[in-house]
DNA sequence: TCGCGAATACTCGATCTCGAATACCATGAG
DNA sequence: CTCATGGTATTCGAGATCGAGTATTCGCGA
């Protein structure tokens, strides 16, 4: 399988979009600003132009018509193709069903841990922890404003999922606080030495390193 | 507090490495690999060129030789600066202690989900949880692979966060899929009955659709 | 009715990202 | 000895990304 000639996740959501009606790029903004995608699927205009452009120059959407209202700028209506339906399908049935690697930041902090001394690490874990406990109870309000007002679970089904990623987060942070401060974490020793004695082992003995 | 001059992770982890000994950016890239950081930090030849170039630009790293064996290219060592020591400390502990917001490819999916018929997003939530579920045995195994050779858990942690994640969205999906089969899913009807009747409601009457 | 902030609609180019391609050398199998 | 394989080390340019900037019109309060 061959990659996608439009590989951001914008271009998806215009596809989707599309799918229901025509309508141009600004509208296209608005629309996913209303619905509260832009919380899933970042959006910024640079991004949207180049892509539509992008899916018109691949087959995926066609300008329909070009309105000039007045002295406003023009506005181009796009609509979708069938080359377009077939691969809006296609891809989202992709991104469902098969995992793919994401590098976080997080992530890649962690894999650098070693690179700040150990009482350091529990305080900047103990404020993520702090911040991450905000934005869950934030997110869950959210939520259950949106469900009062009536919006099925079907179409905030995403908030959900962060939440629940985010408190796994959460989770696994105060665990590692844990560890950190009572010096259980293996390793710790090395890793406490190694910033008080100001320098890194000549070659170091850790495995792997 | 202004963005930094170099954002890719990567930057992040040269200035890691160059914490520890001056290298040239090739000896970087092996290193990487063989501490298994490109699991956690992306690493391609391209990014890792442009971003050893913009460091030294911005006076965080400095050419330190350029070595010429024979006639193979030649290999520039580069060390790190004192502004590059506070940048990576200050670099690392804001990654770690404030979570950010980055957006998903599963994410993006799950906001357009309605955009597929209820049936198929069953299936492939079905292989998603499938395949989720070898990647953690997959991701347990290799931690204990690597512990057993003695790799303290101080320098694999990035990888139980993963697993962790992985659990939690595991766990998720599987909660998801049984809310799907069963029809309880908010909307479940609505969702049908559009992709039955083929198309959109002219007008959507679900809030804020 | 005047002015002004908000909304509409899009453009631009600097920067970043990617990974295939290049080019060389060391090793060892046949 | 010679050819293939794999490791070393980097370059290049096409394409993606970003978000501030521009230009216009609308609505509304004073």
């Amino acid at each position: 399988m061959t990659k996608r000639k439009v590989s951001n996740p914008l271009a998806l959501a215009v596809l989707a979009l599309l799918t229901e009606r025509s309508m141009h790029p600004y509208e296209m903004a608005s629309t996913l600003r209303a619905r509260a995608k832009e919380e899933s699927i970042k959006l910024n205009y640079g991004s949207l132009y180049s892509v539509v452009e992008s899916l018109q120059k691949h087959g995926l959407i066609e300008a329909i018509e070009t309105l000039k209202e007045g002295r406003r700028p023009e506005r181009t209506i796009y609509g979708i193709t069938e080359p377009g339906r077939t691969e809006f399908a296609d891809w989202l049935s992709e991104l469902i069903s098969v995992p793919v690697k994401e590098y976080t930041r997080f992530e890649a902090a962690l894999s650098l841990l070693a690179g700040l001394p150990p009482d350091e690490v529990l305080g900047l874990l103990q404020l993520r922890a702090h911040r991450l406990t905000m934005e869950i109870s934030a997110g869950e309000s959210a939520l259950a404003r949106s469900a009062e007002q009536g919006l099925p679970r079907l179409f905030s089904i995403e908030f959900e999922y962060r939440i629940t990623q985010a408190r796994a987060e959460l989770t696994f942070v105060e665990a590692l606080i844990d560890e950190v401060a009572d010096g259980r974490m293996e390793g710790y020793e090395f890793w406490r030495r190694v910033h008080e004695s100001g320098e890194f082992p000549s070659n170091a003995d850790i495995f792997g390193r």
